[in-house]
DNA sequence: AGCACGCCGACT
DNA sequence: GTCGGCGTGCTC
């Protein structure tokens, strides 16, 4: 039953029903006061004398004439209860459409894809909806008949000897085989482009594991072309008849992405992302399920899209956090993309110029193959690093006089500049120049931060805000003072500073309306920007030709943090930031801003680049036992009354000691960001060395804690490989 | 999660 | 004397 539950529900079937009942069918079920849509999980047989069977109600009727939840995704689903430990209910939620499991669409399915019980349809009383299941038909039946994902114009095919179709595979040629012809005719696709022979590598090793399954990093600096080695992978598996299953992180990559796969084939692509209406998303996934769809792009649920025949799966910028569900069911895309994968026995490729630790230390272990992309592939130009050390410089509003200098001479050059902040609003306090005095969030204890042109004080960790104040609410002075530097006070800095330079800001604050987003980057490419400011969201996959300098303005705070991953986070988005840099065929530079001018990671990162880098982090992490070396998971409790969340912990720990095993447990301690919105944050902390040795005690004490009398009274989760504070 | 039942304070 | 607060327990 879809609902926040551990366990599972007993129904009986009606006798002599005439639809054999599967795993993975829909049921519609009494369950409450109501009847309601539940998955059947299995199926066993008992005596009519059973008296068992008094207790257990009758299902109503089963929805499904056959189950569309694929064996594959059975499988997936009982990994994800065994190793996340979370609730059953919950994970169909996560994995389906709500469409689906609210019975909406039905009547489309049993028209196109699959047969819904007559039963189940007239106990759902839905309004058949002809005309699109008709129009899918068509659709259908017009794609079998094209040849295989090619445009017309591409079809410059020569019928050639099975041998020079073996030699010349690989080399930007593909074999392609007409339904209408039944012949395999080698062809080219116009567009592709010439591959490095660092491309060329990774597709043909890549290639020899298409029928099975196996993990390959794609470690690709940036500009290295790693897109362009997988549509060329892509392309094979296309050509065996198969689909590709494509993640990005964010919506925001997603039109840019989209566009150069439409550009390249020509074949029916779902989009799936939080963007589209629960219609959409319905009909993608059915199209993916019945292998209509070839390529499916998605975000980080599209990971349980169900397919007809699966031929690879590729995890882009693979190191984003995005790719963790942070809401609901927490779970890795990224690491479930790996389970997926096995199951399917499909190649999984993750990409990244920033891999994650996790996956490096994966390579060590030999679990995954690296392949490296170590030379740009669209430009000679190399980047030049800089580092500004911030001690006793003059600066300017926040920028060193050295960046003004940087900035003044890549303009003259008519080049673009990017400077990166990560921090929106005008500035991070707003305070009383007489006698200190601030305001801050009730609900959260932090400072609120200060919009100059709204006038209002927002807080970044709840949402709540206020007008400004003009008066000191202790002293009544009127100086109040914005202390600290954000992208809209940078924004203002920045054209006092180059008062002819055209300037887009781009952050949470200006791109909340729909087309914004699209909009700046169309200005940016098309020249009409000189200097762009932007948060985290310009950091990633945007290609701009035109920059040459990119600048970090304030590297202290990633350096600072207390997160023992703060300097994996660091360097990714060093590496990130900086790939924006010098992409056309100009000269980059990169200029970071930090008081901490010697860290090691920063003179690791310039000198030897984020492998060495990586490398030295993973011995870092074994030495001192830390994940991904060790196995982490984390309770998380919170509570209007402080004490409660810290009570409930406490009493988790002794559950945690009574089946006690050698895991290692820290806390309850309070987290990072103590009250938020209202509530008290605490947190649990248990590490081991053995992953089998953590998830068996979680295993024996789950219901126990379930079962805590606290547990009711405060909101508490369980989080596997847990990361960050939130 | 939702919902019902149940036991103690402010209102007509 | 009743309405409603949310604490507790149940849903096959």
């Amino acid at each position: 039953m879809p609902l926040p539950l551990r366990h599972l529900f007993d129904y009986q079937l009606p006798l002599n029903y005439p639809i054999e009942p599967k795993q993975g069918m829909r049921v519609l079920a009494p369950f409450g006061k109501s009847d309601r849509i539940g998955i059947i999980d299995s199926i066993s047989i008992v005596e009519l004398s059973d008296p068992y069977l008094q207790k257990v109600k009758t299902i109503t009727s089963i929805i499904d004439e056959t189950s569309f939840i694929p064996e594959s995704l059975i499988q997936l689903y009982r990994w994800l209860l065994q190793y996340y430990h979370g609730y059953c209910g919950e994970i169909w939620q996560t994995m389906l459409p709500t469409d689906f499991l609210s019975g909406q669409e039905t009547r489309i399915a049993r028209e196109s894809v699959w047969k819904i019980s007559d039963a189940g349809l007239n106990a759902l009383n839905e309004n058949l909806i002809r005309s699109s299941a008709v129009k899918q038909k068509m659709a259908l039946t017009q794609l079998a008949q094209m040849p295989n994902g090619l445009s017309s114009q591409a079809l410059t095919a020569i019928d050639i000897s099975n041998t020079t179709i073996k030699t010349l595979a690989g080399k930007g040629w593909v074999t392609q085989e007409f339904t209408t012809a039944s012949k395999q005719y080698l062809v080219k696709p116009e567009s592709t482009l010439e591959l490095t022979n660092e491309q060329l590598t990774a597709v043909e090793q890549i290639s020899k594991s298409l029928d099975h399954y196996q993990c390959h990093l794609l470690f690709g600096v940036t500009a290295s072309g790693k897109t362009e080695v997988y549509l060329q992978l892509i392309e094979q598996v296309l050509n065996n008849g198969r689909q590709a299953l494509f993640l990005v992180p964010e919506i925001g990559l997603t039109p840019q992405t989209v566009k150069r796969f439409e550009n390249r084939f020509d074949t029916e692509i779902a989009l799936l992302h939080s963007g589209i209406t629960n219609k959409q998303r319905f009909q993608g996934w059915l199209k993916a399920q019945s292998g209509e769809a070839k390529i499916i792009i998605g975000t980080r649920s599209s990971i349980f899209v169900p397919m007809k025949n699966p031929g690879i799966i590729i995890i882009d910028e693979e190191h984003d956090l995005s790719f963790r569900q942070q809401q609901g069911f927490r779970y890795s895309a990224r690491d479930v993309a790996l389970v997926r994968g096995k199951i399917e026995d499909v190649p999984v490729i993750l990409g990244s110029a920033s891999p994650s630790i996790e996956t490096l230390l994966n390579v060590q272990r030999g679990k995954v193959n690296q392949l490296n992309l170590k030379h740009r592939a669209q430009t000679t130009q190399s980047l030049k690093f800089r580092i500004i050390d911030l001690k006793q410089q003059a600066m300017n509003q926040g920028l060193s006089v050295d960046l003004v200098k940087a900035i003044r001479q890549h303009l003259k050059e008519r080049n673009q500049v990017l400077l990166f902040l990560n921090r929106r609003g005008y500035s991070p306090v707003l305070l009383c120049h007489q006698c200190g005095w601030s305001e801050s969030c009730s609900r959260c204890d932090i400072n609120f931060t200060y919009h100059h042109q709204s006038h209002f004080l927002n807080c970044h960790h709840c949402g709540s805000s206020r007008r400004a104040p003009t008066e000191c609410s202790n002293c009544h002075s009127h100086e109040m003072t914005p202390v600290g530097m954000g992208t809209e006070r940078l924004q203002e800095t920045v054209s006092q500073l180059f008062p002819q330079a055209r300037i887009a800001r781009i952050d949470r604050d200006t791109t909340q309306k729909k087309s914004a987003m699209k909009n700046y980057v169309s200005a940016i490419k098309s020249g009409e920007v000189d200097i762009l400011i932007g948060t985290q969201m310009l950091a990633k996959g945007h290609h701009f030709p035109n920059v040459t300098l990119v600048a970090l303005i304030d590297m202290d705070g990633a350096l600072y943090s207390a997160d023992f991953r703060a300097t994996e986070y660091a360097a990714q988005l060093i590496t990130q930031v900086s790939g924006r840099a010098g992409r056309g065929d100009k000269a980059g530079e990169v200029i970071i801003q930090t008081h901490q001018a010697d860290h090691p990671m920063l003179k690791q990162i310039i000198d030897q680049g984020y492998h060495d880098f990586a490398n030295l982090t993973i011995n870092e992490r074994i030495e001192t036992e830390l994940p991904p070396h060790s196995y982490a998971a984390m309770f998380k409790a919170e509570s209007h009354q402080s004490k409660d969340a810290e009570q409930f912990l406490m009493q988790v720990k002794s559950v945690l000691q009574q089946n006690g095993n050698s895991v290692f447990l820290a806390g309850p301690a309070p987290a990072f960001y103590f009250k938020k919105a209202g509530k008290y944050r605490y947190q649990l902390f248990l590490q081991s060395n053995e992953r089998k040795q953590l998830h068996t005690l979680l295993q024996q004490s789950i219901t126990k804690i379930d079962n805590l009398k606290l547990a009711k009274r405060v909101r508490w989760r369980l989080e596997i490989d847990p990361v960050g504070d939130n």
